[in-house]
DNA sequence: AGCACGCCGACT
DNA sequence: GTCGGCGTGCTC
């Protein structure tokens, strides 16, 4: 690009490029700029260059650097966010440059961590211990070292000594060993051998050659396993057959694997390494430093990465030769962003896949009603896991257990119990599962029925009985329990509903000779704490566990029979229409834990409404039943997936503001188009939250195009009004809560 | 969003 | 006398 003015993207909350002089240097679509804003500096992307320009050429500033020695982001990256954008109706420049890592968003030039790894010369090879001094202790365990382990990497060395680095110049100085530079090398590569492959059964043989007929175009899959039925396996397939053709034309592919928010990725990310040895694997996630992302993100935009596993934030990860994306868990509400561009991050790999005309394979035991709604429609393929790939383990035996009809001891039936006793006295374990939201324990006054509230949020403050205090688990505002009642001056306050910590020590009273053990928000805060208590249930200290949803993904432990649900009836007749398809995911991956190995598992739900159902499809695992049925009933109210919403989101300080903020939104949408409903601005179930007063205003439309149309006049429109500036709003496309 | 400029109240 | 409160307006 040699014309004079360049259209620069910037992280600023202002819809639009903004043009620059050129500095003179040749600049081209997609590098990465240091320009003058306002009385800073700021990193920009270059989009495109003009021989004109709208502004006046006095206002105009010039480009103070251009990063030329850096790869600048592919046509095919711009394209991807650009649509995002504008369907996420949120600004161009703050999506694209939030897209980097965080420190190519900075003016320091991005260098590359240098890595080596260290070798011993042939004069190395040969060199003998005994000819170094006595002293000489870390010398030669470094030596020793390298003549067992062929090479060492920085990090290797840091483990041998702290001064390590120091002897190994000196091996270097003297001749005796020599460092490569190699970035790829140095963390990745393993020295497994090739590991002997598992025999697929014939379904998954099915869906791997299935898949791979259509390896070159886009075609959305849904890959429908239930726990334990080897999708890893058949997504390992796949990625080898993508990254290792036949037919070596596709020498240089990626594969894109995306994974929800929680912490399998370690162990996803050490079995793929341990499949794949010669490929350069890369993970991205929040739990990296920033040099680590900014490295793993550069090897992937290089190319050199074959295989990135990340979360959501690794969506828009530049690629150049990618041919194959896998959303694992696809249902899983963690793809959503819940800030900034609210984009879902299987809806814009969709897109992305459609673009590059390549497979993407959505993988889950229970898909969203999105996704299966686009499987009956055709949309997507849909192939069928139905075998637990171990034959010998056995799905477990549903059960629910009527709580109305017996009398409850501190909140367990006596079929519970007994479930308990027995597991006890046969030495297996058992988890107790409850649904964190609405039973957490709240002060009550025994009095006048006064709870604990908290005062900056719409919520109760919740009890926690060991740091005596109450909490409220949306703002962590904090306080000690009262000794007395502030309405009434009743000093009798006592802990209600059925916390996890309390379970833990009614379970304690009722059955004092079981190990117990709780794992929640609280007691996993301690950095490794979750890994730790997980060793002592693998290692059979703990006989029951107590736990709330962290328990239900990704963990196997074969001694553990018994699963006990306590109290799940509020999602079964809550406002929110989704509650119920979460509930159903949620108890059928529980269930999963049960019965792993080749011992039969049993699941005990307690409910007053045993026939609900969800729980007669729950008990034949049937989720295509369940889905049927939800989607029938979606139908019939008119909810999504047969509409498209969106919701905008406003809050403040002052409820007013927000209310008159959404009555303009509501007066220039409304009967904007004819294919779109506008509902007058309502209060969420939170209506104030961190003390910000807040509401809502949706939209709904059987035709995305028309829904899209008003969305864009709508939020144009805001984006000039008085209130804009003083109201915290966001447009809200597809949301997943209301 | 930042970050300025700008005009009115309680402080060494 | 000034330090600082946050209202308004701009950024190529």
């Amino acid at each position: 690009l040699q014309k004079p003015f360049l259209k620069i993207a910037l992280d600023v909350p202002l819809d639009r490029l903004f043009d620059y002089l050129s500095n003179g240097e040749i600049a081209r679509i997609g590098q990465r700029v240091l320009v003058p804003f306002g009385r800073k500096e700021l990193i920009g992307i270059v989009m495109g260059s003009a021989d004109t320009s709208d502004i006046p050429v006095e206002k105009l500033k010039s480009v103070i650097q251009i990063f030329h020695d850096e790869p600048q982001l592919d046509a095919h990256t711009l394209n991807l966010v650009k649509f995002s954008a504008d369907y996420y109706h949120y600004p161009f420049g703050q999506a694209l440059l939030s897209v980097l890592p965080a420190r190519l968003k900075q003016i320091a030039p991005a260098k590359t961590r240098e890595s080596f790894i260290y070798k011993l010369t042939e004069a190395g090879k040969h060199f003998s211990l005994d000819a170094l001094n006595k002293r000489q202790q870390v010398l030669r365990r470094v030596l020793q070292a390298l003549q067992t382990q062929h090479f060492l990497t920085d990090q290797d060395l840091s483990t041998l000594s702290a001064t390590a680095k120091k002897s190994m110049q000196t091996l270097i100085a003297d001749g005796l060993a020599l460092a490569e530079k190699n970035i790829a090398k140095k963390q990745f590569v393993s020295t497994h051998s090739h590991p002997q492959l598992p025999a697929l059964n014939a379904e998954q043989q099915a869906a791997v050659d299935q898949i791979l007929l259509h390896k070159n175009s886009f075609t959305p899959w849904l890959l429908h396993g239930i726990t334990g039925s080897g999708k890893t396996e058949v997504y390992m397939r796949l990625i080898q057959a993508v990254l290792l053709p036949e037919s070596r034309t596709n020498i240089d592919a990626q594969v894109l694997v995306l994974v929800p928010e929680i912490n399998l990725t370690p162990q996803l990310e050490a079995r793929f390494k341990n499949r794949f040895p010669d490929f350069l694997l890369v993970s991205l996630h929040s739990n990296l430093s920033e040099s680590d992302r900014l490295l793993h993100w550069q090897l992937a935009q290089s190319g050199e990465a074959k295989i990135v596993i990340g979360t959501r934030l690794s969506t828009f990860t530049p690629m150049p030769h990618l041919k194959m994306l896998i959303i694992d868990e696809e249902h899983d509400a963690s793809y959503k962003q819940q800030d900034s561009m609210r984009y879902h991050a299987r809806n814009v790999a969709m897109m992305r896949a459609k673009r590059l005309n390549i497979p993407i394979i959505l993988g889950s035991a229970t898909p969203s009603l999105e996704t299966w709604y686009n499987v009956k429609a055709d949309k997507y393929q849909y192939l069928a896991l139905n075998q637990r790939a171990v034959s010998a383990a056995q799905l477990p035996e549903i059960h629910c257990v009527d709580t109305s009809k017996v009398h409850l001891q501190q909140g367990f039936t006596p079929q519970l119990l007994h479930a308990l006793r027995t597991r006890l006295a046969r030495k297996e374990q058992s988890l107790i599962f409850m649904n964190r939201r609405g039973f957490s324990p709240v002060l009550l006054c025994s009095a006048c029925q006064w709870i604990a509230p908290c005062t900056r949020c719409s919520s109760r403050l919740v009890v926690h009985l060991k740091e005596r205090k109450l909490r409220c688990h949306h703002c962590n505002f904090e306080q000690k329990i009262p000794l007395q009642c502030p309405s009434c001056g009743n000093p009798d306050l006592h802990p209600t509903g059925l916390g996890t910590q309390r379970l833990e020590e009614t379970l304690a009273q009722l059955l004092p000779e079981a190990r117990i053990a709780r794992i929640d928000r609280d007691s996993t805060t301690r950095k490794n704490a979750l890994v730790d208590m997980l060793n002592r249930v693998h290692n059979q200290e703990i006989d029951i566990l107590v736990g709330t949803q962290m328990l239900a993904k990704g963990h196997d432990f074969p001694n553990l029979t018994l699963v006990g649900v306590m109290d799940t009836d509020q999602a079964l007749y809550s406002p929110d229409f989704r509650a119920s398809e979460r509930l159903f995911a949620q108890l059928m991956q529980v269930a999963g834990r049960a019965g792993r190995a080749d011992k039969k598992g049993e699941v005990l739900i307690q409910t007053e409404f045993p026939f609900h159902a969800l729980f007669n499809a729950l008990r034949t695992q049937d989720y295509v039943d369940f889905a049927n049925a939800e989607l029938e009933g979606r139908k019939l109210v008119n909810f999504p997936p047969f509409v498209h919403t969106a919701l905008l989101r406003a809050e403040s300080n002052r409820f007013t503001m927000v209310m008159q903020f959404l009555e303009a939104a509501f007066a220039h949408a409304y009967m904007q188009h004819q294919q779109v409903t506008v509902y007058e601005p309502v209060r969420p179930q939170m209506e104030r939250m961190k003390g910000m007063e807040r509401a809502h205003m949706l939209l709904q439309s059987s035709s995305r195009g028309a829904l899209q149309h008003v969305l864009k006049n709508t939020v144009s429109h805001l984006r000039t009004h008085p209130l804009a500036s003083k109201v915290r709003w966001a447009m809200d496309v597809d949301p997943l809560e209301f």
